[in-house]
DNA sequence: CATAGATCCTGTATGC
DNA sequence: TGCATACAGGATCTAT
């Protein structure tokens, strides 16, 4: 499932493939992968027609280009992207069979590869939208103003972060996937993280000392690195790049997805739990569980 | 305001 | 073999 990492890599190919190219057409095969684009298909078409893509950026999860027309040189709008949870933007040769999910297909001018957002289960979406200005004399898409820098971000504040979660009286883990705290932190990266760190999902975020909350931000930091390094990670191949290839970061999982067996530090069996409508995966030695809390299944 | 929970969506795996 | 159900989960919306 796309975490930061994954969508890093697939901005890296979209700058490759796709940046300085001007679009010809875009072809929406399913309406649902642009919900959210004011105007509809139109608009989308409008927006898109004769701009030229710009640098590819990323916030947290988001990405998006901006556009710019022939002599102008200030983007006022973007293309953007969210892959949701089984998202893929393919670059492909225009006579490549279409995939079973292929939701949008944009073509360029200089008829070279199209772009394609393939998307399964259809929580992603594209659409064009208003860049603004951002907190720091840059400019953002309207969306993603209210996502919170990355721990990747050279500008991420790390000292008034600490602070924010320390903050909140709720379930660490909740907050790790609290999009306006800290971008880019998913479910699995969630348990890799706090597995690290030691630090049980269930702990309240406020009874953290700050030097516990800034260790889990160091593994945060860590796992995404690694993952980043090694392509990302992948399950089911929902996740690819923008060449169709998986990331390999699944082997190096040492918490999700790992119900019943070894802790790799310690040896005692990993748990599973229900958790916000998904699982969560920890080690009942190394992760103390706080107290009051029940322990699930025995 | 802060926090918790439901909802969207479909292919795959599992149980009876 | 077929049908029903559980599961994967990011963002957003509603409820408290």
């Amino acid at each position: 499932m796309p975490e930061l990492p994954e969508v890093e890599v697939v901005r890296a190919g979209l700058q490759r493939w796709v940046s300085g190219r001007e679009i010809r057409a875009v072809d929406v095969l399913h309406p649902r992968a642009i919900r959210r684009q004011e105007g509809g298909v139109a608009e989308l078409a409008a927006g898109l027609r004769g701009q030229t893509l710009r640098c590819a950026s990323r916030r947290g999860k988001y990405l998006w280009l901006p556009l710019v027309e022939p002599g102008i040189r200030e983007p006022e709008s973007a293309l953007i992207a969210h892959l949701g949870m089984s998202g893929q933007l393919l670059v492909e040769d225009p006579g490549a069979p279409d995939e079973a999910h292929l939701r949008v297909r944009f073509t360029f001018a200089d008829g070279g590869t199209e772009l394609r957002f393939v998307d399964q289960r259809t929580f992603g979406g594209v659409r064009v939208t208003a860049l603004v200005p951002d907190d720091r004399g840059g400019r953002l898409p309207v969306e993603v103003a209210h996502i919170a820098r990355d721990p990747l971000d050279p500008e991420f504040e790390e000292d008034a972060v600490v602070r924010r979660i320390r903050s909140k009286d709720s379930e660490i883990k909740r907050v790790l996937l609290d999009q306006t705290v800290a971008s880019g932190v998913g479910n699995i990266y969630a348990d890799e993280a706090l597995w690290r760190a030691g630090i049980h999902g269930r702990r309240i975020a406020r009874r953290l000392t700050a030097a516990q909350v800034r260790l889990l931000l160091a593994e945060v930091r860590t796992v995404m690195e690694q993952a980043l390094s090694q392509g990302g990670t992948s399950f089911d191949a929902l996740y690819v790049n923008v060449n169709g290839q998986s990331g390999y970061f699944d082997r190096s999982l040492e918490a999700y997805g790992r119900e019943g067996e070894p802790c790799r530090r310690c040896g005692a069996v990993i748990r599973r739990e229900a958790f916000m409508n998904r699982s969560s995966f920890w080690c009942p030695v190394c992760q103390r569980a706080p107290r009051g809390s029940t322990p699930s299944r025995g």
